[in-house]
DNA sequence: TTGTAAGCGTTATCAT
DNA sequence: ATGATAACGCTTACAA
């Protein structure tokens, strides 16, 4: 009933008191040795990692060390809805490398959280999974409820491009101002007929020409202050919305506006770079040349994978210094420094997709 | 310097603890109230809950208990490079989209992990963070270091179309019939000349026709086996390997099997969809009809993104399926139960992009 | 149904 | 440079 059968002993795995007491040091020195925070003599160093090794102990255990220390190591990130729709978006994904990296000088991981209405029972939560802070990105309708879990916690948060709340440290983008340079562009070119393509509206995400109502109503952030930007010097656009950011959408949405010959815009300005390439294909479809007979904005500034050879006129965000800094500001929070909100600011790219429009009615295919 | 300056009670938050002694109960109980593991009468835990409320304790902390139970919730996945790279392929997506979804059901996040050869000083490694299991995606060259880190610390893994250890359950795919499979259907329709785009051969991303040496040395394992699959059929076929799975890559590739007009395959193979996508890119752009002229076969079955209204004839690799694999066989041995490599099938599906080849030579622009 | 008590494995502090 | 000691906040046998 003793020794073999119970084999506690045996099973269990080595910890630093056992590391010690067979090095012949305290645990305290051990741990140091492990750490590196206070100088240890080479040849106890040497001692200790030698035992170590010879009892196969691999360093002190994360899960005690969290909680002695009060820091895991760990940032959340919570996104809307499943990752394949969140990681669709080149602008998510270039974020979410810039997260990282800016966390990876904290030492921090990055832990991917779903913010789906529908989530599966037991999922992890934000109340259940250790993390020092978190990121929330784009302004999910759980946001506000996500924000009270993470404060009754006292767990440091940051938002990008959402609606926080008071005193959480915002990454914001100059949306509007953006999208009026490139208006301004199309204005300095000489175009008079210039349509939109926009994000969707809201989460019905409805597709297709959009009356003066809809517009009005417009929830998502993004969208409409992208949209209003370009209103300052085109009130008049007609304004097709899309069922969300990609090329295929884009397509969609292009054909829509390109539909009658008669009253076709000589330029498309497109809330993103995907739906713009979309635009362009759309165009191309029909026999347009771009951007001869019709110029095309983008916004984001990304990779477009299936552009071809176009280089998209288009504003450029800086999605990874976007993300970069919600880790930095996490950062600071965890310092206990106050931080505070950002607005970045996006760049003005000219491209091979707009030019002047050609006079009189662009040749009709 | 007592009292306020110090002010240590009033900062400090209140513990299950303090809830506990506050609300009359031992912290067992207390504990029981939020964990609901064992009954509770009603009056009990409605006081605990009310006491909890007002002490602002918004539930056990998540560090302490991970060290309690030896479980943190948290899973970590290995992603080759940068995770832009990684999620520019729908394919890992949509693995990733499963990996969450298998461990959700256990109630583990997943942390996301990189695998760069250049990994930035203090970021968080396999032995930093508190993790319950590991899964490894792909052939990272620091995939058995990273298995060995693992293994040391008693940490179980899984590894997803990568080259496992001893002992390591693998997630794999069918490459190589699947690749015959589609061989096989170009053959049906009576396809003699078949050339095949492929993923990269290895870490140097080389592009362009390539050598019987260089195919012999190829080194990514997915590579070789669908093409493999390919030259069961068709062993005389050219090999053209793209420098990515990505569009513009397929388009680069299609465009040197396409160029001289006298030896024009009638089908080209793609390693991906999205390859393939390119590839009909490629074909259109000079004047091909897909699948009049050329037939094209991609692989994955994916949604691609910017294929208009082309159905590509493709197998579908379950690919959010063998992330729920992963998911799921991590909890079975967290669970301590033995787990077995399974092997996924891949589905053909038959779209609108091959046809039986036009007799003679193929229209000419 | 509730309470008692014993850790989980580490690290910070303060002596020595 | 090293050691003793006290937490960190929680969970779970087991006892009552």
């Amino acid at each position: 009933m003793t020794g073999m059968s119970q084999g506690r002993d045996a099973a269990r795995r080595a910890t630093i008191a056992d590391v010690a007491q067979a090095a012949g040091v305290s645990p305290s020195t051990a741990s140091v040795v492990f750490s590196g925070k206070a100088p240890v003599a080479d040849s106890t160093r040497e001692r200790v990692l030698a035992v170590a090794a010879e009892l196969g102990y691999a360093g002190p255990d994360p899960r005690a060390a969290s909680l002695r220390r009060g820091r895991s190591g760990i940032v959340a990130v919570v996104l809307e809805g499943h990752l394949r729709t969140a990681f669709l978006d080149p602008v998510t994904t270039a974020m979410m490398d810039g997260v990282t990296d800016g966390l990876a000088g904290l030492g921090a991981g990055v832990l991917l959280l779903r913010d789906d209405t529908d989530a599966v029972a037991g999922a992890p939560t934000l109340a259940s999974v250790p993390v020092d802070a978190v990121v929330l990105i784009g302004c999910s309708g759980r946001l506000h409820e996500d924000l009270d879990a993470v404060r009754a916690r006292g767990v440091p948060a940051v938002v990008i491009e959402g609606d926080a709340g008071e005193g959480v440290p915002r990454i914001d983008l100059d949306n509007r101002e953006a999208a009026a340079q490139l208006a301004r562009h199309l204005r300095g070119l000489g175009h008079e007929r210039v349509d939109v393509v926009t994000l969707p509206f809201d989460a019905s995400r409805l597709r297709g020409l959009a009356s003066p109502e809809r517009i009005a109503a417009i929830t998502v952030d993004v969208t409409r202050k992208r949209l209003d930007g370009v209103r300052e010097e085109y009130p008049d656009a007609r304004v097709v919305s899309a069922g969300g950011s990609s090329i295929d959408e884009g397509m969609i949405a292009g054909r829509t506006l390109l539909e009658q010959a008669e009253d076709r815009p000589t330029a498309i300005m497109a809330q993103s770079d995907l739906l713009a390439a979309g635009v362009i294909r759309a165009a191309e479809e029909r026999g347009l040349r771009v951007p001869e007979d019709l110029s095309v904005t983008g916004f984001d500034g990304v990779v477009v994978d299936g552009l071809g050879d176009h280089v998209l006129t288009t504003v450029v965000q800086p999605a990874v210094g976007k993300g970069r800094a919600a880790g930095a500001a996490v950062a600071r929070l965890l310092a206990g420094e106050q931080v505070e909100s950002i607005v970045f600011t996006c760049r003005f790219r000219e491209g091979t997709t707009t030019c002047a429009p050609s006079h009189g009615r662009a040749s009709a295919p």
